[in-house]
RNA sequence: AUGGAAUUAGUUCAGUUUGGUAGAAGGCUUGAUUUGGGAUCAAGAGGUCACAGGUUCAAAUCCUGUUUUCCCGACCA
């Protein structure tokens, strides 16, 4: 009986999905994918699998990346990498296993780690000596060798970056978002002094804030994460916080000041400029592929992804309608001219039909096509859409395309950022008691701003609505009131509050 | 954690109640005609029914265990 029903309520939904195929302005709702207002969540996988982003495999919360993902994470490499080198970085390797001694050398940190770490208990079929766990993070690794290789102040600092994936045996796992194995880019600093240290620290936040805003086109908030909330082993924690579509939050990014925490039990020492020995003062910062599900959450709509033009892959794509000579002549001219000008653009020539490839290229979310037909080189034009918001223009052949396209990527980042940004403060409450944050987080979910008093126990409250936690700490205060929203004593601080992935 | 749902063609699913020849759609291949929002016709290929046991003359179907996915919780980037 009860089966019956869910099975008719499947049909149901096919049938509504089905009404959604009428027009809707000049375009075509994708057949392939859930509304993104009917379940979010299925959307979000119909996207990662038919954008052809990533594929399931065989073990539980690991996932292929395919050449689409990978490519968007290739080019947030590139961002990132340049940035770090410029700023003094230097990439290495470190092993994959950390001996279990290692691990435990630092006790927050373990206490943190353990109940997610994957051990290596055999080699071939002989039990090891000391079991090897699989890394979760690299700072004790990076420890042990900094150790080794330190004993002056003209040895520091030390600005190691490292990009390699890490394992993390989570229960619940979903693409990008939480896997078992991520890729990421873990970044190890060790410093003279406190204040180079804490200056490395807020500096590479801003890093991350500006791959956020200026490649990614996402809107973020930067701020200390709670004790309760900070990383195992950190003195404190900076975060970038981004708020997705449906309201909940995702922790993008984030930067550790590790102060002297880790060099004291690794026994990190250095002679200083007065001859005295001293531990070194530490940082770690990192970011992973997770970032690519907040691109797919912060623009996609329901005919796919949208990808921010400076981070897309494929930047423009160029549809030649009908087989006329002249139009795929004119069609490989532009394609030529745009990359030879650092614009990536490829040819759709196959044999689909036009609606064909307008839908599936808007489903892999490529910034900017070009349909250029017969009747455009009558007219001595051609069309140019963008996907954000399917606005199409009319371009004369005589004016500079490569500008004409430089500018639409740089008007559309701005648009989708501002759109972004937009949606998140009309997504952000200021709640004064406790109703108020269930009265809105019950409706309609978002960033919640509200004075706390410092105790964890007015924390853990907000739990109790649909688990939220604190966000952070964020570095633009506002003084909305002077008493914690829970206990009602003094407040130390507006906090925003959020639900998270 | 516990619980619930699912697992059949590359995809979405039917078939399981009541064991008896492996199905549909769409996708793919080939050819022709097409091409400005998911084309049409014709022909063709494609499945160890997730895995491992068990019951039976006979298992996609019944039983046991496991895998992976989704939902609900707890944990985390």
């Amino acid at each position: 009986m009860f089966i019956k029903k869910e099975k008719f309520l499947i049909i149901s939904r096919t049938f509504f999905d089905k009404l959604y195929l009428r027009k809707w302005g000049n375009i075509m709702k994708n057949k392939m994918i859930t509304s993104r207002d009917i379940d979010f969540a299925k959307w979000y996988t119909d996207i990662v699998l038919n954008a052809r982003l990533a594929a399931y495999s065989n073990v539980k919360g690991c996932i292929i990346l395919e050449p689409k993902g990978y490519a968007i994470w290739e080019n947030i490499q590139k961002v990132l990498d340049k940035k770090f080198k410029e700023l003094g970085h230097q990439n290495v390797y470190m092993p994959l296993f950390i001996p279990e001694n290692l691990l435990n050398k630092e006790s927050d940190h373990v206490e943190g780690f353990a109940p997610e770490v994957a051990w290596v208990t055999k080699g071939g079929s002989k039990e090891l000596e000391e079991k090897l766990c699989v890394r979760p993070t690299s700072e004790t690794l990076f420890c042990d060798h900094f150790a080794k290789i330190v004993t002056s102040y003209r040895d520091l600092p030390k600005l190691y970056n490292q990009w390699c994936s890490v394992v993390r045996w989570e229960k619940e796992t979903r693409p990008f978002l939480r896997t078992r194995e991520f890729l990421w880019q873990e970044g190890h600093t060790i410093h003279e002094t406190k204040e180079e240290a804490e200056k490395e620290a807020y500096q590479m936040l801003e890093v991350y804030k500006d791959l956020f805003e200026n490649y990614l086109a996402i809107p973020v908030i930067t701020g200390q994460k709670t004790e309760k909330e900070k990383f195992a082993g950190a003195e404190y924690t900076l975060t970038v916080e981004a708020l997705m579509y449906n309201g909940v939050s995702l922790q993008s990014a984030t930067s550790h000041y590790l102060g002297q925490n880790f060099s004291i039990p690794f026994n990190i020492k250095f002679t200083n400029r007065n001859n005295e020995l001293e531990y070194v003062y530490q940082t770690s910062w990192g970011t992973t592929t997770r970032i690519i599900g907040a691109i797919i959450m912060v623009h996609g709509d329901d005919n796919g992804l949208v990808l921010p033009p400076f981070i897309a892959p494929q930047q423009v794509v160029i549809i030649p309608i009908g087989k006329e000579k002249e139009v795929i002549e004119k069609a490989k001219e532009i394609n030529q001219t745009l990359n030879e000008n650092n614009i990536v653009s490829f040819i759709d020539d196959s044999d689909k039909t036009p609606g064909f490839k307008f839908a599936e290229h808007e489903m892999n979310g490529i910034p900017i096509r070009i349909e250029i037909g017969p009747k455009d080189l009558a007219n001595n034009q051609i069309i140019i859409v963008r996907r954000d918001n399917y606005k199409k223009e009319v371009i004369p052949l005589d004016i500079d395309i490569v500008q004409k396209i430089k500018d639409t990527m740089t008007i559309m980042h701005k648009d989708m950022f501002n759109k972004a940004k937009e949606r998140n403060e009309s997504k952000t409450y200021v709640c004064r008691n406790m109703q108020e944050v269930e009265d809105v987080m019950k409706t309609n979910p978002g960033f919640v701003k509200a004075m706390w008093c410092g105790k964890e126990e007015c924390e853990t409250k907000f739990k109790e609505i649909k688990g939220m936690k604190s966000r952070c700490i964020p570095f633009e205060q506002e003084q909305l009131d002077d008493k914690c929203i829970c206990c009602g004593k003094k407040a130390k601080h507006m906090v925003i509050w959020g639900i998270q992935y």
